[in-house]
DNA sequence: CCGATCTATATCGATCCAATATAGATACGG
DNA sequence: CCGTATCTATATTGGATCGATATAGATCGG
């Protein structure tokens, strides 16, 4: 999905500034299936502006520069619905960890493990943010996502935990006769 | 994860090609994971060997261009392990599905039910060829990339079969009132 | 009151993707 | 037996995108 999509879908919510969208991706239902950078919302939102798709207003501030509000124009809302009724692309998983993991045998003794557990943290994170913002009201579409990614995370947390103890190293000698 | 650190990795499990090393993404365990085309790696493998990270040695051949094989060299193989061994990047979930499934109310009628039909049926195909291609045997690395890749789709589907009712819709009326 | 963080816009270089070009090999149906 | 499609293999190009950085006033906590 292409960020100029992606601002459009954003813009049909309500206006925002470049800056406002970059921060939809951190903190709402957007979260972990879209992204973009300021180095591409921009360019974007500048070519949607001449392409006449939203339009802009510059809300002057004192002692800042303007703050440049986007709004979605009409023929914007039927470009960004003919987008989606598209075959849409595929979906994109690409793993750090996954593929570190797929090297563990060329790591120091332990590390896989040490991986293993800090991603794990990572993903009771993100599992517990998901379960949080679930309690706000929400589109149909936003439940949706919310309910999606939680399965994926706890499904994910589940085969770590029951990953982990095949990792695990003996204990120290001094440790194991004391038993 | 770059592109020149992914070479790097699959070099380590025996020389290849470049043509050979894009396929590898395809049927491989590094499937889903990780990623990377053509016009990434050809110029990764150049610069890895003018950084003598990797050797190449031309076999030639009848009638065609010569085949250049990768190998890694020591120098590479540290440089891999030192890159497993930092603080990786986080993962990267790109979903155009969730992403329009957000917007379902601006769609036409069905258009959702449409779309997860879609999307269970590609997530179904991905988890049989996954449980296919674990019956050969494999790493310990890929064998975990395959169990979590299992547990992801599998979560996936299920998900999506509990939520799928939620988009029934009503039958047409003339089925209705013959009940 | 001073440093840190936030709001806000913007650009640059590096990376990466998708499409395309080339070209012989192989395979398969009509 | 011929045409067409697919495969192996390398490579480039244009465009999209990312990550880092620059700027600068506001605000807030210690």
């Amino acid at each position: 999905m292409d960020v100029r999509t992606i601002c459009l879908g954003i813009l049909t919510r309500g206006d925002a500034t470049g800056y406002e969208i970059k921060n939809l991706f951190q903190d709402d239902g957007y979260q972990y299936f879209v992204e973009a950078s300021f180095g591409s919302i921009y360019p974007a939102l500048n070519r949607l502006t001449e392409e006449g798709l939203v339009s802009v207003r510059a809300e002057a501030q004192e002692k800042r520069p303007d703050r440049k509000v986007y709004s979605i124009t009409p023929s914007g809302r039927s470009a960004f619905i003919a987008s989606l009724l598209k075959p849409l692309p595929e979906d994109r998983h690409r793993s750090p960890f996954v593929f570190a993991m797929l090297f563990s045998d060329l790591l120091p003794e332990n590390h896989a493990r040490a991986l293993l557990d800090t991603y794990a943290a990572q993903t009771e994170i993100k599992l517990a943010q998901l379960s949080e913002s679930n309690t706000k009201p929400k589109t149909p579409g936003e439940e949706f996502a919310n309910g999606f990614g939680r399965a994926i995370y706890q499904a994910m947390l589940e085969y770590l935990r029951a990953y982990r103890p095949r990792l695990e190293t003996e204990p120290p000698a001094a440790v194991a006769a004391a038993e």
